[in-house]
DNA sequence: TTTTTTGCAAAACCTTTGCAGTTGG
DNA sequence: CCAACTGCAAAGGTTTTGCAAAAAA
């Protein structure tokens, strides 16, 4: 048994872990980017390209444009991934331990992050029925949670 | 055994019904609205705004935003609906007989009608498990359909 | 110093809105 | 005739792109 073996396939665990991975790839470190990757590890949550850009969320402002080319910069080495929530913008994550799947509520804007393997019956039965192959990365199941079924507040 | 008991919920199945339904609603019925009607009778399947008002289904060119005007008053009185495939625009059909519910393929683009009740099976167990209420008719589910998860031609 | 990256501005998409002129009833 | 509807143009929201100036290495 190797000690490789042992350990589990180094993820980001923080800002520092990925910071050396750009820089591992050739990529510079500029303030921008720290803004975004802080952002993304401060937000527990997948944020919009303008809640990064805004500075809220631990930063402080970046132009919107920067922030979009470094999630993009980002999403193609495997770090970041987004979603399509619905309506609204897409919101960006780091991508962790494998690609959460998601249900997001029509309504509110809820995001409910799924457990590995709970939607894979979902997944099973789709395939044998229709032939696609699903993940609910990218476009999550969109519908009205809980909350907004049982007759939210208005409409 | 009354008479309208045997009489279906009498639907739309031609432009003119429609348009009698429309005049029965004091609308007036207008050249762009008989484009934007017979386009979507024409087309068998689910078109954007955009092939609407290109005149390309049946029509002559129309103005967009007259088109999405027509499209929302038409959505209002249920004689229409519209799907979110992917990235692309949106696509709007008839309602016909109850809301279809779809499945897009986020690559090729295909959208596949669903069988009424095919899908129960999900929408339960999604209630069961998350308590999310999900109907595919607005929001299909994306992934990829059989030929571009066999791996299709480039990417 | 050199190549990358930024900020700003403009544009690309899709969709909505304002408005004056046209048209259906 | 008059309210409804159209076409055109402009704007709104999200994302992309061009470019000269700034900054990382």
């Amino acid at each position: 048994m190797t000690v490789s073996s042992l350990t589990p396939p180094l993820r980001f665990n923080s800002p520092e872990t990925v910071l050396n991975a750009l820089r591992g790839h050739g990529l510079r470190i500029s303030t921008a980017r720290r803004v975004v990757v802080q952002a993304l590890f401060a937000a527990e949550r997948p944020l919009s390209a303008e809640e990064i850009a805004s500075g809220e969320e631990g930063g402080f402002p970046v132009d919107l444009a920067s922030v979009y080319r470094n999630l993009e910069t980002l999403e193609e080495l495997g770090i970041v991934r987004h979603v399509h929530a619905g309506h609204s913008a897409g919101r960006y994550a780091l991508t962790g331990d494998g690609e959460s799947e998601y249900l997001a509520c029509e309504r509110c804007g809820a995001l409910a992050e799924v457990d590995p393997g709970e939607l894979d019956e979902v997944r099973a039965l789709v395939r044998e029925r229709f032939g696609y192959e699903v993940r609910f990365t990218h476009f999550p199941i969109v519908g009205l949670c809980d909350e907004c079924a049982a007759g939210g507040e208005s409409q």
